[in-house]
DNA sequence: GCGACAG
DNA sequence: ATCTTGTCGC
């Protein structure tokens, strides 16, 4: 029995790298993005986001698989192990994604794209945590930060919903989109195997009643819980 | 050279 | 990212 090539060419690497080679395999693999329109319609959605103890470098990693329409969970997976590689902004997918990768395989249910905790495109090198998630998947991807890495952006209206870009120069790399009434915006941009337009309506479909959209939100409270077990016994 | 800097 | 209670505002 042969193996079936997978529908999208993964990007198999080398995690053991040192942040210069790292940044150099950025700019390789930033080649490979693809920001078209999604393939399919969505049912299911995941969450991915990692947690730790302060100064631990064990890390717990969760993706959560919710049903698109109900946004209800139907499938979980974890995973936990030690990380050595240093936190440094622009190269967060190095330290988090290998044991993300561990908590992907678990998964019963695969989804049809993937939210993850961080920016997709709205990188420097449009190398952002989700992209890098993408490409090694296969699977479509997009970012949703609390916090900017990099680009400006007008502060969007105050009512829910409304959007305004990220820009680097003049290109568009993501939307600052104001989740709640009068509350600080969440960075959305597309990972891999997803356009800006689809990534804002994914982002703005899976927004209920708090400021993070359910498939991270609810990645970050069930792997704090997951972390908070592990850590009584 | 200086400031910024996802999680 | 993580440690934490109350508190202010819609």
């Amino acid at each position: 029995m042969s193996d079936q090539p997978p529908a999208t060419p993964s990007a198999v690497h080398d995690w053991n790298l040192d942040p210069t080679a790292a940044v150099q395999l950025q700019k390789a693999l930033r080649e490979r993005i693809a920001l078209t329109p999604l393939a399919k319609s969505v049912r299911l959605i995941g969450g991915a986001d990692i947690s730790f103890n302060m100064y631990s470098d064990i890390f717990h990693a969760a993706i959560v698989v919710l049903d698109y329409r109900s946004m209800e969970v139907v499938d979980s997976a974890y995973f936990t192990q030690t990380v050595t590689f240093p936190y440094i902004p622009g190269l967060l997918s190095f330290r988090e994604i290998p044991t993300l990768l561990r908590a992907w395989e678990k998964l019963e249910q695969k989804p049809d794209v993937v939210m993850v905790d961080g920016h997709g495109i709205a990188h420097p090198r449009r190398m952002g945590i989700a992209t890098h998630f993408g490409l090694v998947t296969g699977v479509p991807t997009l970012g949703c930060a609390k916090k900017i890495l990099t680009g400006k952006y007008r502060e969007p209206g105050t009512e829910r919903g409304e959007a305004s870009p990220i820009l680097d120069g003049h290109e568009t790399i993501g939307y600052a989109l104001r989740s709640k009434r009068n509350v600080k915006p969440i960075f959305v941009s597309p990972g891999h195997l997803l356009d800006l337009e689809g990534a804002l309506e994914i982002a703005r479909h899976c927004v209920l009643k708090h400021k993070l959209p359910e498939p991270t939100r609810l990645a970050h409270l069930m792997v704090n819980d997951y972390r908070r077990s592990a850590n009584a016994g």
